[in-house]
DNA sequence: GAGAAGATCTCCT
DNA sequence: GGAGATCTTCTCA
């Protein structure tokens, strides 16, 4: 069986981050990769917002590293952390405004085997379950960085899912992993769904 | 050019 | 529950 979903448009990017965010929960992360179709659904969430978020990279200006942020609406936003993993972002907002959602957890549904693999693991539920595994899952690295996520010939895209894949109760609440703004409820994920970094 | 911190994960106790 | 791994990026001298 083969997906081949339409990708979210870019005015779907275009918006407030704090909208697009819980909006992305159940979209499907379309990752086309040289050995296969990898497909996941998004159950988890977290937004930031340059302007007013002291948590966010771009916070104190635009750097090299930052750059995309700043950039068009529906592109991808690659880095390295820890020394060991990498996070994907989806960069909302007006061009020029620097805001962007991390995608903090997928749960598998095409190419699984495959992603089980390339984590190394045989549990379904620690295959996309936190921002750092799922990029391993689905080889996302700093090749990715500034991919259009919005071009149906891209690599790597975020696709509207069918119908029953939109029936879900989400939930809002703090963000992880962060020392600075902890307070704000940016966080969003799937109510009930396994795949979840943490309840 | 050097030092420190980081939107995490895994293993060990 | 806690700390190490590991390296990129930023900040400051």
């Amino acid at each position: 069986m083969s997906i081949a979903p339409e990708p979210v448009p870019r005015r779907f990017y275009n918006r407030d981050t704090l909208i697009v965010a819980p909006e992305l929960l159940g979209k499907l992360l379309v990752r086309r990769e040289s050995s296969g179709l990898l497909v996941g659904k998004i159950v988890e969430t977290e937004a930031y917002r340059g302007v007013d978020d002291p948590a966010s990279h771009s916070y104190r200006g635009k750097t090299p590293r930052n750059a995309v942020m700043f950039g068009a609406p529906g592109i991808a936003y690659v880095y390295f952390t820890y020394g060991n993993h990498y996070c994907l972002n989806a960069v909302t907002e007006d061009e020029g405004t620097p805001a962007a959602v991390l995608i903090r957890a997928v749960e598998p549904l095409e190419g699984v085997d495959l992603m089980m693999r390339n984590r190394g693991v045989e549990k379904l539920t620690e295959v996309g379950s936190g921002p750092g595994k799922l990029t391993k899952a689905l080889q996302i690295t700093r090749e990715q960085n500034g991919c259009d996520l919005t071009d149906p010939a891209s690599d790597l895209k975020i696709c509207e899912p069918s119908e029953a894949g939109k029936v879900f109760e989400t939930v809002r609440t703090t963000r992880i992993g962060i020392r600075l703004a902890q307070d704000k409820l940016w966080r969003f994920y799937v109510k009930g769904n396994p795949h979840v970094s943490r309840k």
